[in-house]
DNA sequence: ATAAATAATGTTATCGGTTACATCATTCCT
DNA sequence: AGGAATGATGTAACCGATAACATTATTTAT
């Protein structure tokens, strides 16, 4: 592997004119540009990145904590993180945590050990402690998808809370007055404010709320599938049931067709975040839409500004949601059926 | 942010030995490793990485080439991968590639500017100039799930052509005797090698092969529910749909079920992969499942192995499938049903 | 023609570690 | 006691680039 040395020395000129031929062309005359030029094709020179990223301090590398790369909504973010990353010369570290604290802060440390700029964290948690915070007062991360309370960094985020009202507004007008709620994991704020727009749009219906009525799922296929399953049990009069995930909507779906249940004729199912199976399944899935490349993509870009030092304050970004109707959602039955099965 | 030189002066010995006590702490007698293991506290100090994969030249770092990492089955083949290249001290750069074979180039070069140690193909495409060997006349790469004909590199798959027969057999056995295809790309080796399979196992029962019940689709749902659709349009007596992957068994499903068709009663369809989806469809899908974290494991560990000189030569590792039949297919139907749709 | 200004190029310290080699101290053996 | 062997530590070159500063060549102004 040649070096910047034996291409000065190829081209007869000294390593400072190799360099500044290759950042900063116009400070080199034209006739040494292109002996230089030629000596590096003529040796197949590729300058050692690894050298430059020591000498200059910045990696240009990216830590990002993904809760789960199987997640097809995250893939998505990923997607539209690479592109603006790519787009500004970033490179993205895509950690899997399955949102692990601990595996967090470890890859969180990337940043002490000057292995990476800055951090993109896809999950409300803080892998730093407070004092790891720049000139700005700000930590090298943008928290993205489920954010912190009190984030010292740049957030981007749903109106979870609107966006759930407006779904559950939609269920509420199709003449559902019993409307069961799985949810995710207790601790997430997603989760809290999605149940406080739920909770928001039945008591704009003058609905009751009912405890009993909510199902705690973490956003797998299969614990909506068994979420679905604990509905049954309850033997409650629900007609619909709005899912926190479109993955959990299809396992609650799945669950409630082999009840023998009809969806949405006997009971109404709902999803959020507009995943590409939720186009296909059997009934269409109504859903949220959030715009998840641009999640990745904002959150990239701001994190860019915080590592140049350009960001001042921790913005909050909100991105738009979009309620998407399609057929698991129908008018309530004039009769509910009993849904306890035999058992 | 300290550095070695500053703990070498409060520990009250040299650089080498702060070094030392990090690397071979034997080296060092117990009481200077005590003073310079305080030192190293009191700064809070943590080595530059850069700096050292800069010095070592090993930078411990894997580029892994993903076509798409909204794939669900790439999803779990790259959580295998973290997995494997954790315990082992490497980093994953997940790359997007989205196919295209001038992106993958690119991010291979990362080779040559030093940037990472190796790479992972999830495709068969050689981003590398055959003369990037190492000294063992093998790529710094390893080639898993679709592979290369003639591979530089070892590589991890699936006997394909034996588990599309295995899968085909399965609908002969059925009693089907027009079964169509929904196929990959036409370039894909995988694509070729499941309709060997497919071939093989209609000769094996006498039944002939027909070109117009090959369908191309890439893989998605959309795909999938647009060969369908073209399948439907041919009015052949068609009873049974092998597909190359799940997704596009969903999406084909779908399609059927929109003509008002009945899977499996008037139309069995089958997919490959078993991804999470398959088992909560309507109906869950008979497919064939692949060990994918496995494959991600045995890639890394193959491509640490060449990283270290020690894979004299390019092993071939092929993981084992199973056919896991689910209710997609059931027995062919006594009188086929006229699958052309009004129009 | 000469000084001043500007452009082009060269020299070399430096980033933060690792490690070959040198040095010094201690233990062991005869 | 003298010398060899072993152990512990230090010195300094080095990895490959960048960039501050120095130097030399060229142009411009007077």
């Amino acid at each position: 592997m040649s070096n910047i040395r034996e291409v000065a020395e190829l081209a007869g000129v000294s390593v400072a004119t190799v360099s500044r031929t290759l950042q900063q062309p116009e400070l080199v005359s034209p006739k040494t540009r292109v002996k230089v030029t030629e000596a590096i094709e003529q040796l197949n020179y590729k300058p050692n990145l690894m050298a430059v990223k020591f000498r200059s301090g910045k990696t240009h590398n990216i830590v990002v904590l993904v809760p789960t790369v199987a997640n097809v909504f995250f893939a998505r973010v990923i997607r539209g993180m690479q592109e603006a990353a790519a787009a500004e010369g970033y490179s993205l570290l895509l950690v899997n945590t399955m949102g692990d604290d601990a595996t967090e802060q470890n890859y969180a440390r990337m940043i002490h050990t000057s292995q990476a700029d800055g951090v993109v964290q896809l999950r409300a948690f803080n892998p730093f402690n407070d004092n790891d915070v720049t000139d700005e007062g700000l930590l090298p991360m943008v928290n993205a998808c489920e954010i912190l309370d009190a984030p010292k960094c740049p957030t981007v985020s749903l109106d979870n809370r609107l966006a759930a009202a407006a779904m559950t507004e939609h269920l509420v007008e199709l003449g559902h007055q019993h409307i069961a709620m799985i949810k995710g994991p207790a601790a997430s704020p997603l989760t809290r404010d999605r149940m406080l727009g739920f909770k928001d749009a039945l008591q704009a219906a003058n609905l009751s709320y009912n405890e009993e009525l909510m199902f705690a799922g973490d956003f797998t296929l299969q614990s909506g599938y068994e979420a679905a399953e604990r509905l049954l049990k309850q033997n409650h009069p629900v007609t619909a049931v709005v899912c926190e995930n479109d993955e959990m909507a299809l396992g609650a779906i799945s669950r409630f067709k082999a009840a023998g249940l009809r969806v949405p004729q006997d009971i109404s199912v709902s999803g959020f975040d507009n995943i590409a199976f939720s186009h296909y399944s059997d009934p269409p899935l109504t859903t949220i839409a959030q715009p998840a490349e641009e999640f990745g993509e904002t959150a990239i870009n701001l994190l860019i500004e915080v590592l140049k030092g350009k960001a001042k304050r921790a913005v909050k970004v909100i991105l738009p949601y979009q309620l998407i109707i399609r057929e698991s959602t129908g008018p309530a039955p004039a009769h509910p059926v009993n849904l306890s099965e035999p058992s």
